[in-house]
DNA sequence: GTCTATAATTTGATAGAC
DNA sequence: GTCTATCAAATTATAGAC
């Protein structure tokens, strides 16, 4: 993909996640870049485009990661990865801002934050044990305390609240 | 206080756990009381004014509620409510939403966010138990399976992610 | 306490030159 | 692919009449 498509999808990707889809604007997203809001349009037509294209190259890419290492320690993978999102730079998932705002959002965006939660809960499915309902168990566990540590601007919060995970 | 002020302070609460602090304006409140934005910025000043209010009127009450119910009941209790929320009309807990976005958010209402965590933990803070940092558990668990539940729009899943707890 | 009217700014989006 | 220029609509907020 050209460079400024993605310097876009960057952007945008970092807007939401720290201030959810009605915190940020083209202009916003265009003076991360450097470039005019119009610019960003010619890339991305509508807001709509833009978050759905962003919300989808985000589940493709953490999906394809985990989905790198072996079953037993995706739990722990999972986790990993919203920590140092978390402690990096107070970002939270994606497409759980998404999930949070989604009584005001276009279909087509709460459409791509539900296939994130179907895949990413599929990643931990259960295989060997008896418990049904572990991806949903895990992810609620890790979305809520991802939120829980911005609203009590402390980071510490994600671990302790996730200690027992996995 | 006066049956206009709260009716301003019921919609706005709506509307916040619906779509988030960016996702309504002056007029969607003022139109669903049935008055002019004007006549709502008479109550509160400000957007900020407003969401602090309504954050702070959420916490006061739901604290209440649940110190009314005794030590071993109140994780049960919490889950109820949030529950009810969510299968009554789909909307999650307002002060989870502004967690999530708290990066663009103004800091009155950030402050009041960080409150209820603060607050809400406390009520199921340890006192039998062995471990630490039960509330923080339970609440992560909670915020992140109503989450959940709209992004996948299934209230179910609220109840299959919390199904093991207290 | 609510209204009309309006200011000032921001926002999503488009047209057309380079 | 980016720019300038611009539009139409929405937004937060204020002034002043009733």
């Amino acid at each position: 993909m050209a460079v400024t498509k993605d310097q876009i999808l960057d952007a945008t990707e970092r807007r939401i996640r720290d201030g959810g889809y009605g915190g940020f604007s083209f202009r916003d997203v265009a003076a991360d870049v450097g470039i005019k809001s119009a610019s960003v349009h010619h890339h991305f037509p509508t807001k709509t485009d833009l978050s759905a294209a962003v919300a989808r190259r985000y589940t493709d890419r953490l999906i394809e990661a985990v989905q790198g290492v072996p079953d037993e320690k995706r739990i722990g993978e999972w986790r990993q990865i919203f920590r140092n999102a978390l402690r990096q730079d107070g970002r939270m998932c994606l497409c759980g801002i998404l999930g949070a705002e989604s009584g005001a959002l276009p279909e087509p965006v709460v459409a791509e934050a539900k296939r994130f939660f179907q895949l990413a809960t599929k990643t931990i499915a259960d295989k060997d044990t008896v418990h049904q309902d572990t991806g949903l168990r895990v992810f609620a566990a890790l979305e809520g305390a991802m939120l829980m540590a911005r609203a009590m601007d402390d980071p510490d919060v994600f671990d302790r609240a996730t200690a027992s995970l996995g």
